[in-house]
DNA sequence: ATTGAGACTGAGACACAATCTCAATATAGC
DNA sequence: GCTATATTGAGATTGTGTCTCAGTCTCAAT
């Protein structure tokens, strides 16, 4: 069974950061926009917290090769992701690709997947 | 212009190392294989080295989100990953999927993407 | 074969993201 | 309010990767 939970500012901070919010963003950048709301909130609670609702499907992790991963609220529902290699924003993508399950020999079960491509965004192309 | 290139023993042996494998390893399992091959690599050789590899196009990343990433020779050509979420060990996928330009909206040109599955593999399911 | 410019090396210092430690604090059930 | 304990924040610590720099190696020119 999993630990007792509480409701601390804290993590309705970081929570109401997340939703508000249209792209993934660094946990830096969360502890910023959390301090307008809170008086003060240290970066080890942040990381600890974004792994806490990670836990609980409540928050994702975007990971761009060679970048530090960003995170968003789970809430935008299953998505992917596209990065420019340009000017480095991450957009989120609408829809998905069918046959991934294809792609893997008999034996072995897919659970999830995540996508991620790469070139130049409109404003830059 | 890029700069001049020289070859070295222990570029050589990264090269030897990671063409020989059969699935991407980590900078200090190729640190460790190489010192059968040379008498002496220190790791920051070993980092420097596949970063020129890279930029050669002899060696791609392969980034498992929560972990390090790892470095397999391109000579294997364009594929994919699966990741067993128990075990953790990543297999190569033969194919590829169709259709991923339709993901974007217009306006974006995508040169480059990755797809990486994650499940049980054969041995854990 | 010798030379020399400069690419390359390895050890250790350094930078950075992320985790851990722990005393102080906040939360929730009573 | 009181208590048990989950949570916090500052600082120490870890882990991954980069930087520095004196010494070495490579290779084209001689
Ligand atoms: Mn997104
Ligand atoms: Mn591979
Ligand atoms: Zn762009
Ligand atoms: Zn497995």
């Amino acid at each position: 069974m999993s630990i007792e939970r509480r409701t601390t500012k804290q993590k309705e901070a970081i929570k109401a950061v997340l939703s508000h919010q249209d792209g993934p963003l660094l946990p830096d950048e969360i502890q910023a926009l959390a301090l307008k709301i809170v008086p003060s909130i240290g970066i080890a609670t942040v990381y600890r917290t974004l792994k806490i609702l990670q836990d609980d499907n409540l928050v994702c992790s975007v990971e761009i090769p060679g970048q530090a991963p960003r995170y968003e609220s789970s809430d935008r529902g299953h998505h992917h992701h596209f990065h420019c290699q340009k000017c480095h924003s991450v957009f989120d993508l609408e829809k998905c690709v069918e046959g991934l399950k294809n792609l893997v020999p008999s034996g072995f079960r897919v659970i999830d997947h995540e996508i991620t491509l790469h070139g130049l965004c409109k404003a830059c192309d």
